[in-house]
DNA sequence: CACCAGGCAAGTA
DNA sequence: TACTTGCATGGT
């Protein structure tokens, strides 16, 4: 019998080699995808894509820019991203963050030791567990394991888990099995959301076809 | 048409 | 503490 070490990371090796590396997080800057991590709260990458480029055409796609710029009117553009209006609230709310206490400067709050960084993005609030956690594993660039939805859909219907394991115990798993890895952590997440989206939605699973039929 | 999407916070009992 | 609801656009 394998371990659970062990059934993880074929399902990582499995992934890998049907889907290739999908080299996440797509964005040109750091901060573009912290940006990013909050305007895909619970919403499709796609929706997403629309509301960035808005803010690339108007050259806003930048922290200096963005402090110029009232919430209600970023708010506007972010539209085709669903939620504007929180997730507005939410990004200013981080830029209040930054702008008060790191001087306006993304890498100095980056600089903080990934503990003491993680803390400090969950004050913000707007920001939970996976967004802080996605800020710091792609924008920050510091190995920790990100947990989402179709983490926890995938693994529990290959018994991996149980129904009840929450995100902490799930990112714990993870980081219990796989050592410190910011690239590999990277690809093992974005994988599984690439996975998810075609082959594990919450109705209609075609396991037929899965990648991971026979784990 | 109904349902879903790379969450999070606030409200209710 | 343990559920439930609001937030909102766009694709399938």
């Amino acid at each position: 019998m394998p371990t659970q070490a062990e059934r993880l990371n074929t399902l990582y090796q499995k992934l890998l080699a049907h889907f290739g590396p999908q080299g996440w997080w797509p964005g040109e800057s750091a901060f573009e995808v912290v940006v990013g991590t909050i305007l895909t709260q619970n919403t499709n990458w796609n929706n997403v894509e629309k509301a960035i480029a808005n803010l690339k055409g108007a050259g806003l796609l930048d922290l200096p820019a963005l402090l110029d710029l009232p919430q209600a009117l970023f708010a506007e553009y972010i539209r085709p991203a669903g939620y504007y209006n929180i997730k507005a609230s939410r990004l200013y709310n981080l830029l209040a963050l930054i702008n008060g206490q790191y001087k306006g400067n993304l890498d100095a709050l980056f600089s903080l030791p990934l503990p003491e960084l993680r803390q400090q993005l969950l004050t913000v609030k707007g920001i939970g567990p996976e967004t802080a956690d996605s800020i710091i594993l792609y924008a920050a660039g510091k190995p920790i394991f990100v947990v989402d939805a179709y983490t926890h859909r995938i693994l529990l219907r290959h018994d991996l888990i149980d129904e009840e394991c929450d995100y902490h115990a799930l990112q714990e798993l993870f980081m219990d099995c796989f050592p410190p890895d910011t690239d590999m952590y990277g690809e093992f997440h974005a994988l599984l959301v690439q996975t998810g989206k075609q082959f594990c939605k919450k109705t209609n699973p075609r396991c037929d076809s899965c990648p991971l039929k026979n784990l």
